[in-house]
DNA sequence: CTGTATCCCAGCGGATACTG
DNA sequence: CAGTATCCGCTGGGATACAG
């Protein structure tokens, strides 16, 4: 980088407050996924249409309406998010009515909703909240509010500038 | 809510498998900051740009170099987090060298990190996933890989289907 | 090195109209 | 209700070229 760190290649782990430590070849391909990801749910649309089926919506006008986009850029969209995988289209119908088309989410897609939460949570805290104030998640087994947190399999909670970035199996260095 | 769930408003609630309860109000204003939210990092170069902040990035062409985009384009969107307050312009200069403008992360934009997190997890999981392998995010102090997840604050797990949205003080409606 | 200014094209997304 | 088709303006983003 600046030169000190342009040859931090071996020892590693810079340790620099406030924000992730240590890129040394994570980025030889341009992107950690996050690029990936984000060609997929990275218009507005599309995440806005994975809220509603996290939400429990299945219909077709519902989509449309709901997040407020045409039937046009609904059906193109949720489309390419069948594609993806994220849902998936199931006939259905309700007794005396005609069989009718509904969005499922997949496992894929439900896996998405901490990412989801954790964007919400971001914009309930920093942009300016809607009239009503911002949704209480809660936990409904005990009331508690619920939160998408970064934390370590061994239970801490880790600060951002706590973590480490390394090569998945290369000896963590 | 096909019907049942619809006059569901009284007891609230409803509890559907494998999704979020109860959708009543909150979409009346058509985004609950998720739309917010990707008004600002909702296209790939920006948060390509707020991941290598948070790697620790902090100059201009480090910064279009290695998200991959033209300087026109990172100048144009460093400008916008700029402006919306993730990030901030400040000169700096190393001894011997001429001043130069560097760009660090706000409190504002740190907090994206759990979303970036989320996304780039999720990505990894399943999204082809680079040559290398995904990334490894381990927790410093002990080791232990690190993970977003969604938690309620008595500190318990919280699955997807336990999550109830309702109106923020309004005693759950 | 840190940008700014153009040119230019592809894709998002609104509006409207039209089928099964 | 569930889409598809078309027209169209706006923006994202690559390629240059040029400036402090």
């Amino acid at each position: 980088m600046t030169s000190s760190a342009t040859g931090s290649s071996a020892g590693g782990v810079a340790h620099l407050e406030g924000r992730l430590a240590d890129r040394t070849v994570w980025h030889a391909d341009n992107h950690c996924s996050i690029g990936r990801a984000m060609g997929i749910i990275g218009t507005r649309s599309a995440m806005l249409l994975m809220r509603e089926a996290f939400y429990g919506t299945r219909r077709f006008d519902d989509f449309a309406t709901r997040v407020g986009i045409t039937e046009a850029v609904a059906a193109k969209r949720l489309r390419e998010l069948v594609d993806a995988g994220l849902l998936q289209r199931a006939p259905y119908r309700e007794p005396g009515q005609r069989t009718r088309e509904e969005y499922l989410l997949t496992p894929m897609g439900r896996d998405l909703v901490p990412a989801a939460l954790a964007l919400m949570q971001w914009g309930d805290t920093y942009l300016a909240d809607q009239p009503g104030g911002p949704l209480a998640l809660r936990h409904r087994e005990c009331g508690a509010d619920v939160a998408v947190e970064v934390r370590c399999s061994a239970g801490h909670d880790v600060p951002l500038d706590e973590i480490s970035v390394g090569v998945n199996r290369t000896r963590a260095r």
